[in-house]
DNA sequence: TCTAAATTTAAACAATTGTTTAAAACATTT
DNA sequence: AAATGTTTTAAACAATTGTTTAAATTTAGA
C-alpha cells in the first residue's frame, strides 16, 4: 500500500465534490471528475464502486459536516442563549463565505433524497434535545421571550443567514452589488442579525404608522 | 392550423413544467416530459426545436411571472410603504404555498445562468425605480427609518419568506413539524413577518441581558 | 370529395455517459 | 531478482438520451 492511494483517493473526492457542488448530480459527468482531479476515468469506480456511491458519500460528509458545526454551538452548555446566538451567526457566516455554494447544494440533496435522509439522520431528531432549545423554551416559560413557535425562531435565524448565500447570484443581479461589496454585507449582519433576532424574542411588536 | 396545435403545446410545455422544476435541466429526461404530457416523444421536438430551446422557455416564463408578481405590488402608487409590506408578504406567501418548488427552481435557474440573465434582464435594473424603493429612502431621509443599506432589508425579506419554502424539506426533517401544520405555520407568519420587519426599520436596537 | 398542409407516430441514429476489461506500470515482499 | 499484490491506463462496452427521419394519420380548404 505506497502513499499515493490516499493522494487519488483524496484528490476525487475534493474534485467530486467541487463539480457536484457546481452542477448536482445529474449535471456532473464522470469524465468532468476525472479531468478535475487529473486522473484517469477508471480510477473513479476502482475507488468508490460507482458514480452514486461517490455522490452519496460527499452528500453525507457535506451534510455531516455541516450540521456538527452547528450542533457543537448550540449545545454548548456553558454559554448563555444570547451568546450562542452571536456566536452562531458570526461562525455561520464566516463559513458560508468560505463555502457559498454548500447550502444550495444541502437543500437540493435534501429535496431530492427525503426517503433516504429520514432514515439515515435520526440524528435530526436531537434538536429538541439541544441546550440551545432547552434555554429557549425556558425564556418562554418564564414570560421573559414570546410565545411564538420555535420552528419561527429556527426559520428566520436560518433565512436571514443563509438566504444571502443561496440566493447571492439574483442579489446581485437585482440590486447590481458587486462581488467584493457583497462580503462586506455579510460582515455587517454578523452584527445586525443577532439584534434583529433579539428583537423578535423580546420587543412587544405593534403596527408602526407612517405619514408619508 | 387544428385547435389541437394549442392544445399539445400546452400539455407540453405544462409537463415539462413540472418535470424540469421537480429534477432541473439535466436530470428531467426528454421521454420523462414526453410521458408526463402523454405525447409522442418527436413533438417535443417538432414543437419546441430542442430541450434547451423548451428548458429556456420555461425557465424565463417563470422568472418573469414571478417578479412580475413582485414588481407589481412594490411599484403601487397608492399604497403607503407599511401596506405594501403587509400586501407583499400576504401574497408572496400565498403563491408560494401553491407553488413551493419555484424558488429553488429559480434560485438554481438563476445559479446556473448567470450570464444569460445578466443579458436578458435589463428589467432588473429598475429595481431602484421601484415606488417602493423611494419611499423606502425618503423615510431614511427624514430619519423616521433606519439607515442600513437598503439591501439588508430586501434579504431580510425574501428570506423570511422565501426559505421556509425552499429549505421545507430540510425544516420538516428537523423540526418533525408534519405538512398540515406546516402550511398553518406559513398562514401565521403572514401576520408575524411584516411585524418583525417593521421593528427592523424602527426600533432603535440595543443588546439585550437575560439572566439564565 | 380530393388535395395539400399540418400533425402524429414508430423507428432509427448518433452522441454521450457510466462502467468494465485486460493489460501495463508500479510498489512491496521474500 | 523474482514473485506477488496494488494501482493506473487505454480501450471498449452497453445503456441512455436528445434528435431526426420518413411514413402514417388527421385536418383544412377548394
Amino acid at each position: 500500500m505506497p502513499d499515493k492511494e490516499l493522494q487519488t483517493e483524496e484528490k476525487i473526492k475534493l474534485a467530486a465534490r467541487k463539480i457536484f457542488q457546481e452542477k448536482g448530480f445529474e449535471g456532473a459527468k464522470t469524465r468532468d471528475i476525472a479531468k478535475e482531479a487529473g486522473i484517469n476515468l477508471a480510477l473513479m469506480n476502482y475507488y468508490f464502486r460507482s458514480k452514486k456511491a461517490l455522490f452519496e458519500m460527499i452528500m453525507m460528509e457535506t451534510v455531516q459536516e455541516f450540521f456538527q458545526m452547528v450542533f457543537q454551538i448550540l449545545n454548548k452548555s456553558e454559554t448563555s442563549l444570547m451568546d450562542k446566538i452571536d456566536g452562531f451567526v458570526e461562525t455561520y457566516i464566516e463559513t458560508l463565505k468560505k463555502n457559498p455554494e454548500v447550502p444550495l447544494f444541502i437543500l437540493s440533496c435534501v429535496k431530492s433524497n427525503q426517503v433516504e435522509f429520514q432514515k439515515k439522520f435520526s440524528m435530526f431528531q436531537m434538536i429538541s434535545e439541544l441546550h440551545f432549545f432547552k434555554q429557549f423554551q425556558e425564556l418562554v416559560k418564564q414570560g421573559k421571550v414570546k410565545n411564538i413557535h420555535p420552528a419561527h425562531f429556527l426559520m428566520n435565524l436560518a433565512g436571514m443567514i443563509v438566504f444571502p448565500f443561496v440566493a447571492s447570484p439574483m442579489i446581485k443581479l437585482v440590486t447590481q452589488i458587486p462581488e467584493s461589496e457583497f462580503d462586506l454585507l455579510m460582515d455587517q449582519r454578523k452584527k445586525m442579525v443577532p439584534l434583529w433576532l433579539k428583537d423578535m424574542l423580546f420587543k412587544t411588536t405593534l403596527d408602526h404608522q407612517t405619514n408619508e
